[in-house]
DNA sequence: GTCAACTTGAATTTCGAGATTTTATGAATT
DNA sequence: AATTCATAAAATCTCGAAATTCAAGTTGAC
């Protein structure tokens, strides 16, 4: 019986059942497994991760509070739906947020920070080439070296705040970016743009650095928009 | 059908026990009633809010999303420790949305917004006189009529995401503010602070507008971080 | 005396059955 | 045909006991 092993085992860091149910649940939604707007009914997700109601519970209303999960009153969890508005407000809100971090990131970034965004650049890098080889050989990982080197670039912010506002936001992009790529390939040179943004960052040019992520997010939101307009039933 | 009313219904528009111990406990929190890094057992709040352990769970991880409860795995839940450090970065950050929040809301808000944030204005005016008499008579209706003061600034923002944003911190705020209260009475005149904002919104100058507002925050950090460092062992 | 292993008590975490509420179905009435 | 109402089915919500894990104190070997 190889087979019998829970699900949400598949966390491995996971130190609760709370915890592995909540990652599992998070991976499926971003990665498009569960449906925006799908209808979570506790029933049926007790025996699809393995774990009891109340645990299951807790892990949607940690996923609420991200905004991945909606809950209703009396009436259960769904999948938060996503729509092209809120894409362009997640876009919008992003550049506004993420270039202030940024920004303040390249001000207050030390060397030790340097050498681990340098580090964090060449990993993706990595994966990067091989994904451009054959994309579906990567799997996951791409989407985790993608959201580390993010991540390098602001960490030097001292605002935690920020921070936290900018990895929401971050996620909820992510979510949108991979229904898309669940629809078409997407043609664009992503490589190129990480590559400007960690050129000025190197060049300690601010005002460069701000410019190519704006831009970077920018191109984000009008390609996926495109695909997201015509191949899928997306609202507006 | 019982007879015994469980203390969570003091929340009247809760929907469910969840939601009910929520808000109790959120109450709770924001007033001070349970102290900055105070541990919260679950077998103590069981007895205290009269619910069963799932239920106070969730409504505990609810609060984690708003960052105003830590929980460490196998650890148990904790009320969000306090610092001026944390204070600091609240006011920046919550200076750096809302007065976005605010410029958007003023660009799009209509006359219905407008004839909204009059009305709510006059409530706020009204306990803001009482309260001016005598501070204890006013209890928690000053607090509520305060947050709908400033939500009504900025309801015509149509990001969602500042808005969210900018509600949270708007929380964290209140959280410290009458933390210091509970110390000492604050000799200011917040009155005119928000007079000064209501006044140059209904004249449509938006620039004064946000700097009433950069100003009304300000004024808060420093009044606040004097009290709070004196009178309290508030880590730095 | 030091350190590791064991024991004990307390707290967290987990489960699944039962209570409550919503939703679906269909008969009865206008 | 449309609406209302009763009933049944399904889903959510809630609880408290049981399992698990952590923290502290104790014993025993070296």
């Amino acid at each position: 019986m190889e087979g019998t092993a829970p699900k949400v085992r598949a966390q491995p860091s996971a130190r609760s059942l709370v915890e592995a149910a909540y990652g599992s649940i998070r991976h499926d939604i971003l990665a498009g497994v569960l449906a925006p707007g799908e209808k979570l009914r506790v029933e049926m997700l007790k025996d699809r991760y393995a774990v009891g109601a109340s645990t299951l519970r807790e892990a949607l209303t940690r996923l609420v509070g991200e905004s991945l999960v909606t809950s209703e009153e009396q009436r259960g969890f769904r999948v938060a739906p996503v729509s092209l508005t809120d894409f362009r407000d997640i876009s919008a809100t992003r550049t506004f947020i993420e270039l202030e971090a940024l920004r303040q990131s390249l001000t207050h970034g030390d060397d030790i920070w340097e050498a681990q965004l340098v580090a964090t650049y060449h990993r993706m890098s990595k994966v990067e080439a091989r994904y451009a080889e054959d994309p579906d050989a990567v799997g996951d990982e791409y989407e985790l070296r993608n959201r580390e080197f993010h991540r390098a670039l602001v960490s030097a912010c001292p605002s935690r705040w920020l921070l936290n506002f900018q990895a929401t936001l971050m996620q909820q992009s992510e979510r949108y970016r991979r229904l898309a790529l669940a629809i078409a390939p997407i043609d664009r040179d992503v490589r190129a743009e990480h590559k400007a943004i960690f050129d000025a960052v190197l060049e300690h040019d601010i005002d460069k650095a701000c410019e190519m992520d704006r831009v970077h997010i920018e191109r984000t939101l009008e390609v996926l928009c495109s695909v997201l307009a015509s191949g899928t039933g997306m609202p507006k």
